[in-house]
DNA sequence: CCGTATCCCCTTTGATACTG
DNA sequence: CAGTATCAAAGGGGATACGG
């Protein structure tokens, strides 16, 4: 009996690899790191661009944009002048620590 | 006293996230895909190519030489007529199976 | 301080055709 | 069957300038 054929689909035309959906949150140049630093707490736009270091003003904008809409950060803005926005994570956001967790351990046990 | 500025680099010109040196190895449109199909073992060329669906020859091509470069992939040439050759994971490949696995479990409680 | 609009480059991917 | 060469298309990201 062929059990290969019942853990997996053959031949899917779109063979649903679950890790593959989760990468899609974390794809992009700067998102793991947007991450990192806010998983302590909240920080101020440029703030955050002095601790990721040489990213320009307008790809952090486009990316915390795109986490926003995924659902990962939180904008919240104190409408005061000058302006003072503040970003965080969502619980989701939160969530992802144990992905991230287990990319650091590879790192440390399959790198250096 | 600051605890903050103890755990983290501040404004790091490179502030290493580890996270991101592993997502180096996983990044790539087929890349994950690829590490999936072949966990159970090796396969051919061509059957990898029907499993991941809508690849180009070109571009699996790639991608595999790609993963060999980086370790995770191993590629055994039959040198027979027609060609035989078959592809499977490295240890390394497979070690980055518990990365894979939280990434599915994060699918699986936070998406669908 | 926070954000957007334009322009340009570079890399990745796909389409297609060809070789051993 | 396995792989390469060439060309074209698409998207991400940087530089810069401007607006609220």
């Amino acid at each position: 009996m062929d059990t290969e054929t019942l853990t997996k689909p053959v031949a899917a035309g779109r063979s649903d690899c679950p890790a593959e959906r989760t990468l899609e949150f974390l794809s992009g140049k700067w998102r793991p790191m947007v991450i990192y630093w806010l998983m302590d707490g909240a920080l101020r736009f440029n703030e955050l661009q002095r601790r990721l270091g040489p990213i320009t003003h307008r790809t952090l904008s486009k990316t915390l944009k795109e986490m926003e809409g995924a659902g990962l950060v939180m904008r919240k803005d104190y409408g005061e002048i000058p302006p003072r926005v503040e970003y965080s994570l969502t619980e989701k956001g939160r969530s992802l620590q144990p992905v991230l967790q287990a990319m650091e351990e590879w790192s440390r046990t399959h790198l250096d």
